[in-house]
DNA sequence: ATCGCAAAGTTGGGGCTCCAGCAGTCATCG
DNA sequence: CGATGACTGCTGGAGCCCCAACTTTGCGAT
């Protein structure tokens, strides 16, 4: 099934890799049409329509008369990005409402990304990154233990940026009833794939595309709670 | 201007007007690639191009074999819809932080949409909405004057619903600096028009598509921060 | 009356081509 | 020597065509 795949996703692929393992740094000039038909072996048509669907995830940006090139400034996509692979407990948050006292413990060590990991957040596997396990308490009692994988340079520095960054995802209310299986996708799936279908009773909040840049603190989040699964993509800046 | 722009924002433009104003309800059938071509004497490219767009935009869905549907549901699409247009003044969540007790109050009344508002939200000009005034004081003193408009079916019910509404989003910690021009726009422009130039030096953070469904609660917020001027776009569901 | 099957219609992938407008580059002219 | 203009390459819009896979429909046979 993956090499039946249509032919442009081989290229998108293929540019997409170079782009996050820094074959091509930001700013370099991807082959135009032209050259992508001569070189993947396809029609222009899959060749234009690999670019189009790049620039839609923002990871090239086309400039009439001149050609695409790699965005600047990638290393503002990921400002945080978290993993959580979890217990099916109900999370903290849930029982704060319920008059209990949440507290929270963990400990941070630095990790390498891995195939998996590396292949959702976009990063080359040799990316190092800080892996933090939390254990989540009600009133004292254990609830929920929990596993978020972030940049090493947009990781908290100090105890309290760590502990105002989990208050603050908190301050959402998030509830995780069952396994959290999440990354924060900032240039998430190719622009025309999987459009949902709700009337077929998918239940997904999805962020397509989302794009930004600027200074200024920025925060986001979006969660995502479908029928019996869910995910949560949750980013902030420092 | 207006009238020498690519033929295929003329469909998706008329389309999307008979969608929003229920000409096209929900689950009513697109006109096919074939159809569109004959009905606005367009291209089979621009015919497609413009489902494409559509289906992007999750206004539409395209079923292999079958055809292209309005997408079911819509109503879940504009699940809250702010718009502020407001003094430069500092926003009430920054002086929260600077140990100030902030208060607000405000007084909600229908009114109509109107060409202009009925156009930013996508909705019928006769879509009967909640208009609420605001007024935030800090210490006492007014800092802010703020108008929000909501779909009356989600407009809050009670006080007390609409000022846990408010602290929700003061628990962003928003800062309105200058003007808020915004609008929570699910199903923002078309797909594949204006990728954010970061190198140009554009500061925006921009939520190109969100798709969502589920009968759970979701709450999604994105903020937008640009260089001197700044938009807010807030959902929430009830 | 129901079942099965073939034909027609539709989407999505892909190919090819043409053109306008823009951006460099390079050569020519004043 | 500097400025202007022509040329080339590139993107994005648009047109037309073919095909595979899938749905729907309607007809014909049982």
């Amino acid at each position: 099934m993956a090499t039946s795949d249509p032919v442009y996703l081989r290229v998108v692929e293929d540019i997409r890799r170079q782009i996050t393992d820094g074959t091509l740094p930001p700013g370099a000039p991807i082959p135009s049409r032209a050259q992508l038909t001569r070189k993947y072996q396809v029609g222009e048509t899959a060749a234009r329509h690999a670019l189009r669907v790049l620039a839609g995830e923002g990871l090239i940006i086309g400039r009439v008369g001149s050609g695409h090139y790699v965005r600047e400034r990638p290393d503002l996509t990921p400002l945080y990005r978290w993993r959580f692979l979890d217990h099916p407990a109900p999370f903290a948050a849930d029982l704060q409402s319920q008059g209990r006292r949440v507290t929270w413990d963990w400990h941070s060590e630095p990790a390498e990304a891995g195939p998996d990991i590396a292949r959702r957040l976009r990063l080359p596997q040799s990316a190092t990154l800080t892996r933090t396990h939390y254990v989540f308490r009600g009133d004292g009692r254990p609830l929920q233990l929990a596993t978020s994988y972030e940049l090493r340079e947009f990781a908290p520095h100090t105890e309290e940026e760590r502990r105002s960054l989990v208050a603050r995802m908190y301050a959402h209310g998030i509830k995780i009833t069952e396994v959290v299986e999440s990354v924060h996708t900032r240039i998430p799936r190719p622009v025309e794939s999987d459009a949902l279908d709700l009337a077929a009773g998918v239940h997904v909040l999805h962020v397509e595309r989302t794009h930004w840049a600027g200074d200024r603190p920025v925060e986001t989040s979006d969660i995502v709670i479908p029928g019996d699964r869910f995910r949560v993509m949750y980013s902030m800046p420092l």
